[in-house]
DNA sequence: ATTGACCAAGTT
DNA sequence: AACTTGGTCAAT
């Protein structure tokens, strides 16, 4: 229910200082008073927090080992049984890695390392989950762990700008090039996606791990220069990966009737869905391999 | 829609 | 150790 924002928060940058979690929540970069990790398993988790809470918890600075939440005793705080990628918090970052998603990472003074703060929290900038896995940690117990990696400082510009810009409106095209080969999903794509339950269109794939479903949202007139297609509902389709990248090689088209020439099946089409046919025309006329 | 239990672990 | 908060989730 509660309103997350994910990216840089506005007048906030890299370095700088909270003196609690509470002055973190009314900056907008952590809204959680307490937990670690912010967000739930249907957006994903816009942020963290490293502070010690959890042993295993490894700051190499552009890179971080994170452990999950959960499985801690409330009193004694040590922890006292198998994590679980069940819970609110894990299953957000699982989803965050599944979408690349950015998130924010803030350090608190409990963790010890060489960029841990001494006292206070400290706004760390965007990093994307990379990886997950599961391990023994040193309590003995199991823990999920997520690999996070700094955004670059150009990606990160580029996220700044992603807030301005108009998504869906054609007359931002070529900057929407740029952004979108970055950002790797609109709240258009995630639309889509949605609609199609991240099933492919033409294969009925989705890859599920832990839950968290993969699809990706292909134009069918590519963006940006020299094809110049839009970024409209009646551009985008949900595909799998693999037919995505044979769609955007030219491997095969779509004809008007929604059956495939280059290979074999058809797109499956959502009623609420609409294309606009002249972009299949356009795909066919200049991506497709004829021969 | 509304509720109450549960979760996370920071703060005093 | 006690008290605290915002949010999620399941039950109503």
């Amino acid at each position: 229910m509660a309103d997350y924002q994910f990216g840089n928060i506005e007048n906030v940058k890299e370095g700088d200082k909270f003196v609690n979690r509470q002055a973190l929540r009314d900056a907008g970069i952590h809204l959680a008073p307490v937990a670690g990790i912010d967000g739930n398993p249907r957006v994903g988790a816009p942020s963290i927090v490293l502070n010690g809470g959890y042993v295993d918890d490894l700051d190499l600075g552009d890179e971080i080992i994170y452990t999950g939440h959960g499985g801690n005793d409330p009193s004694s705080k040590k922890q006292i049984k198998d994590q679980s990628w069940d819970a609110t918090g894990n299953k957000a970052l699982i989803v965050s890695e599944m979408q690349g998603l950015p998130i924010r990472v803030t350090r608190g003074f409990k963790h010890k390392s060489k960029f841990s703060p001494k006292e206070g929290y400290v706004y760390g900038g965007l990093y994307y989950v990379t990886d997950h896995f599961e391990e023994k940690g040193k309590n003995g117990f199991v823990i999920c762990r997520y690999k996070l990696e700094k955004v670059s400082p150009s990606e990160t510009w580029q996220n700044l700008v992603k807030k301005e810009l108009p998504l869906g409106n054609e007359n931002s095209k070529r900057i929407a090039t740029e952004v979108l080969r970055i950002v790797r999903d609109t709240k258009l794509s995630k639309e889509i996606k949605k609609l199609y339950n991240y099933e492919c269109q033409i294969c009925g794939t989705t890859i599920s791990v832990r839950g968290a479903r993969y699809a990706e949202a292909a134009h069918i007139k590519p963006l940006g220069k020299p094809h110049n297609g839009n970024d409209q509902p009646g551009n985008l389709i949900c595909l799998c990966p693999n037919h995505h990248v044979m769609f955007d090689k030219g491997v095969f088209a779509i004809e008007n009737d929604l059956s495939l020439v280059g290979i074999e099946g058809s797109l499956s089409l959502h009623k609420n869905h609409t294309i606009e046919k002249s972009n299949f025309d356009y795909h066919k006329e200049h991506i497709f391999i004829n021969e």
